[in-house]
DNA sequence: ATATCTAACTAACAATCGTTAGTTTTGAAT
DNA sequence: ATTCAAAACTAACGATTGTTAGTTAGATAT
């Protein structure tokens, strides 16, 4: 399983716009970290864009596909919820970078910007709709259901940002205290 | 109360750049929103630098502030986690444009990147010590204490992105509802 | 050895960036 | 009406941006 030069310069453009976000990344320090000169960036993509795009799309395409399984399986409520959790944690722990870009730099998303908005707001829907379900039959506290959804996805969108493989929180932890966290509060 | 022409220019700086992030943002991005040439806007600023450090610094400083206040009051564990939790409230709703740029743009800071970091670690050291205390008399469930103050403080960090004054969640429903998810979760 | 292909290179482009200098307009106080 | 300061303007600068064109080095296959 060896990595293409395309590839290589795709996980070092996310790591780079995780560090500074994608418009202060020029292709030149894409280049210079990679000991080449800008142009020659060019012989494996077609522009900083595909770049961008490539990064967004692919990782929120697993997000799509992830939930349409959550959604679509029998499941209790909160068994659908910790699968979510865990959803989030796997691609997370796959990789961090991508997910600073999905969540920081989408808006700079030119030809993909639409098709991104759609999969984001379905993902958000299908979210939506599963705890509002669990309101209903009282498997879910009555508390207001944006704000719960708020609460959890503002949690998961930036593991990110926390998640190391040195220093940070690990991923056995996070898999075991996570859940629990989300779906029974602090005091609890 | 008027708004001097100097604070109306960080007020619509600090709108764009939650927009499209600090380095998208042009000078004659800022001077177009306000019907005037890039060039007129250093009758009143210094540079396009001063204004994120102006938005960020002034916002970390109300964070640090209210947690000070927050650390030394005599409260138990679960009302100083309420307080915080309201503290983040006013301040989003105060300016939620200003918490993008803190959230988002804080590593393009040049002279006041290390007073910064300074502030939110010292935010986050006071956070988790109260959390800490918490655990060790009983009154927070036994979990991991990074993960709990992860959960919090990503749910309170982005809530700019949920608050709304058309349109998302309004403040009367975020002050009542958001204490009772973060602390007894979705499902208790 | 020759041909082929991959991936690097140099050089340059038009556009845009933050910012400065110097000048003119505006509006309120005298 | 005159004065004066605030705030706009025009013009331009050097640097940097993403990208293109054309060329060359190095490996692989014939």
């Amino acid at each position: 399983m060896k990595v293409s030069r395309k590839e290589e310069i795709i996980l070092l453009a996310a790591k780079l716009f995780r560090e500074k976000g994608y418009s202060a990344v020029t292709m030149r320090d894409i280049a210079d970290a990679l000991g080449v000169k800008a142009a020659s960036l060019y012989n494996h993509i077609r522009s900083k864009q595909e770049l961008l795009s490539t990064i967004i799309i692919q990782t929120a395409t697993q997000f799509t596909e992830g939930m349409q399984a959550i959604v679509e399986s029998p499941e209790s409520t909160s068994q659908k919820l910790r699968h979510i959790i865990e959803l989030h944690i796997e691609i997370t722990i796959q990789n961090p970078d991508f997910l600073a870009a999905l969540n920081n730099d989408w808006m700079h998303l030119e030809e993909d910007l639409q098709f991104f908005l759609q999969m984001r707001e379905g993902y958000e829907e299908n979210f939506r709709s599963i705890i509002k379900v669990g309101l209903a039959n009282g498997e879910i506290a009555d508390r207001d259901p944006e704000i719960m959804l708020f609460s959890m996805l503002s949690t998961l969108r930036t593991l990110y940002l926390w998640y190391a493989k040195k220093g940070g929180i690990d991923a056995k932890t996070l898999k075991t205290d996570m859940p629990d966290t989300l779906l029974c509060g602090v005091l609890g």
